[in-house]
DNA sequence: GAGTGGTCTAGACCACCAA
DNA sequence: TGGTGGTCTAGACCACTCA
């Protein structure tokens, strides 16, 4: 129950401990991606606390965009399972700013084991045994970005090349229709390159062309890291967009 | 004055016509930055509504950056004057994560006439008059950006060599004590390029080396764009942080 | 202690959606 | 028409800061 005492030396807001609750009850799959939670007015009911506060809660989430609120209908689980969000985290986009049609043409998927770095950002042990895609992404037919995946094993357990060439692009809409893992959230590192052989025989360039590295840590409920990729882009009709707020 | 009326065909929250009114106080310079605006109680009594829509207002305006909250203390306007937020847009570290000496190598500044490009962006007619500042950024002394940054001449009559220099890195710190413009907001394109001999000599580089080539347009209060840049960055041993959510 | 922002509540009413 | 989220109010009380 929650703990609505002042004064106390690990002073939380009930706003606060009622995101935690819902957070908790995401993670235990109570309610999965795409679905409906109960109301305000039930929630404060179930919490013992007023709809303002329970508000407060389901704001700061939907700010987050944990939650999804649609007046009239309800406030849903996010998921990536919606054309309009399916490539939340792609940034990359036509110096046109068309509009292109996104396609998946895979390379490889073997087991292998973390290495210190991986292990590192994974949060895994170095040599916990891990799974490793190599994709290609191709804009209009053209490929333009080569993808190296690396996830834990362990909750990914049955990730094979059926289910990468299924997701036709979006890895996280597979995951999670697939394996119920949702990421809220991701750390992109960039850099300019110089080619290596192998992406760029993949891209189709010559050794040493410039492209864009990004590293990539993507996190779940929580905050636990379940993802890391190494993409190299080719910028030359294209750009990375970033907000700075 | 506030507009309560519901169901209007321009139905507007009363939190944000409040909003509107406290942009319009900034953009009149009513509060300028740094300063402390009147409490919550005052501004709801000014504007006739209760302490709870002016707080709504004020949240929005917080998390935009806009505003600074200070429990016990009061609301400020947000200021790039201050040490833990002069380099709020930079977004290259270095990959160790140390923190480094920024300076500043004055290169040129000389006035010249708005391109298609740039009158476009900056929402200025092409021909109109503009300044051109070039310099170079060093981080712990070694050359890593060469910028190129152009604003209309108007709002800023007087930049010049010295007033770049005394800014010490931080252009937008010096735009708002010479100028009295504050930017609240930026976006960037990002792209990997190979250097140009220009850029190349003053980075210390060979031609074609593999650099992040950040365009960037920055915004004022009402999200009018006020400065254009283009910056090479060498990024060997640095990354650019991106943050998705 | 006085003044500021921050939390929490209870209740009224509006806007939107679906059946 | 009923249910959902969205707005607005009024008031009580807590937490933080500074003189």
């Amino acid at each position: 129950m929650v703990d609505k005492s002042f004064g106390s030396p690990s002073y939380r807001p009930l706003y606060d401990q009622i995101k935690v609750l819902l957070t908790q009850s995401l993670i235990g799959g109570e309610w999965r991606p795409g679905d409906m939670i109960p109301s305000e007015i039930e929630l404060a009911q179930r919490y013992k606390v007023s709809q303002g506060t329970v508000r407060k809660a389901i704001d700061s989430l939907a700010t987050e965009n944990i939650l999804i609120r649609r007046q009239g209908k309800g406030t849903f689980v996010a998921t990536h399972n919606q054309d309009d969000v399916r490539l939340r985290f792609l940034r990359l986009t036509a110096e046109s700013g068309q509009k292109e049609l996104l396609q998946n043409e895979f390379l490889s998927c073997v087991k292998s084991k973390a290495n210190v770095h991986t292990g590192k950002v994974l949060e895994i042990k170095a040599g916990a045994t891990t799974i490793e895609v190599k994709r290609l992404l191709t804009f209009s037919g053209r490929p333009l970005i080569y993808d190296y995946i690396v996830v834990p094993a362990a909750p990914f357990k049955g990730l094979n090349r059926a289910k990468v060439e299924e997701s036709n692009g979006s890895m996280y809409s597979m995951y999670e229709s697939q394996f119920g893992i949702r990421m809220i959230r991701a750390e992109e590192r960039i850099k300019a390159v110089a080619a290596s052989a192998e992406v760029a025989s993949s891209l189709g360039l010559k050794e040493g062309y410039p492209l864009l590295s990004v590293e990539r840590v993507s996190f779940t409920y929580g905050d636990r890291p379940m993802e890391w990729r190494l993409g190299f882009c080719l910028t030359d009709d294209h750009h990375y967009m970033s907000e700075l707020e």
